[in-house]
DNA sequence: GCCGGCTTGGTGACATCGTCACTGAAGCCG
DNA sequence: CGGCTTCAGTGACGATGTCACCAAGCCGGC
């Protein structure tokens, strides 16, 4: 089975295109902790996920960083690649989070298909759109909603499946937008209400339902 | 002469494809304050401006809003059209902040030329490149920058040449993503330093170097 | 004009968040 | 074990956000 049927946009492109796609593409893998893109070094691929995780992050001149997204098996780095080829004054990076297996698609070939597949067309402008959508909705929480509830969300949303969070303050605080020390008091004030309990470079999720909950709130 | 002149890289595509732009492409006037798209109002037409400005706005669900950036004269709706086509749970809207003229291109005829022409594949490209990295510069501000500061930036990049802003405290306030009272505050600061004066919807600029000087500060 | 009613702006009190400086604890490694 | 580095905890204080309320400007109806 070719890695293309594990893309729902992609699974329905016709033969020829597919061919073309299959040939002209390499599955690469990526060791972890790989910088993928950056500042200074431009993408030369369209990457497509096939396993593992891609964090966007964005650094600032004072040495503070944001994560804006993340990309997932199953989709692709649009953004920080087709995008981003034309603006070269950016200064988001990409890193591999785990060990990254994907499909790279050259810039030449991207262009191609654009042209000649409204199937991939029709992918490209949705993977874009999730990406957009996924920003605004960054500024929103950054603006406007409380730290509490934005740590808990984001510490359901790292635990995964799992009951522990593998990450410092420091990097939770990236995750944020904030500073260490904000995270730090709140997860002592969580640690206080019995939520979680902490170790060095770990957060472990004692009453999940209690920080759902708080997570959830309006 | 053509409204394509007016972009520059539209200004070089084929003779076949710049006749199918015009003649399949309308140019529509627009009133001023009309909401262009919107939640439960997608957009149509894929526009360029070529006059007045058109402002990008987020709603959150707790009624407050900020805005995310503005498109003018000479450049696309990318983003909030081709875009967002996909997804229709999004919740920023464009206004017309101007009376605006703008040439519509429908869906089907963005898809075709998306498709035969690679200047206009560049063009649309580098749109999204330069919106996408506008937000990420909107979330950089937003995090780290001190609101003072990004308060002067506003108001210089809102006098544009004049001497004066137009806009009630909240609507300023909506600008950088905060509420009225610290624009309210900043803006009694700015005042009582000889800065600006102030009347009911306008704002002076009295000391426009010293805003300036402020708004570069790192 | 004059009188409400609405919008806009001003302010104090207080909670939350960001910054700075410093301390101490936990792991790492010779 | 002892020294080093990284990570976490904390108090103090300034900046920002939230809430409640009031005052001043503007507008339309009469």
């Amino acid at each position: 089975m070719s890695w293309i049927e594990r893309f729902d946009g992609l699974s329905k492109l016709s033969p020829p295109i597919r061919e073309m796609l299959e040939k002209r593409s390499t599955v690469v893998r990526v060791p972890r902790d790989t910088v993928i893109f950056g500042p200074g070094k431009a993408p030369e691929n369209l990457l497509l996920l096939l396993s593992g995780t891609v964090r966007v992050q964005q650094l600032s001149e004072s040495g503070r960083e944001i994560v804006l997204y993340r990309v997932h098996a199953g989709e692709s780095c649009v953004l920080t690649t087709a995008c981003l080829l034309a603006y070269e004054d950016y200064s988001a990076e990409g890193i591999a989070e785990t060990e990254v297996e994907a499909a790279a698609i050259p810039r030449q070939v991207f262009d191609d298909l654009v042209s000649g597949s409204e199937i991939f067309r029709r992918f490209v402008f949705s993977a874009y759109s999730k990406r957009i959508t996924d920003l605004f909705l960054v500024i929103e929480e950054i603006a406007f909603r409380r730290m509490d509830i934005r740590l808990a969300q984001k510490l359901v949303e790292l635990a995964g499946a799992g009951a522990e969070v593998r990450a410092t303050h420091q990097q939770m605080a990236a995750e944020l937008g904030t500073a260490r020390e904000v995270v730090s008091r709140q997860l002592s004030e969580f640690q206080r209400r019995g939520w979680v309990e902490q170790s060095r470079g770990v957060i472990g999720l004692k009453d999940r339902g209690a920080i759902e909950h708080l997570a959830e709130t309006v």
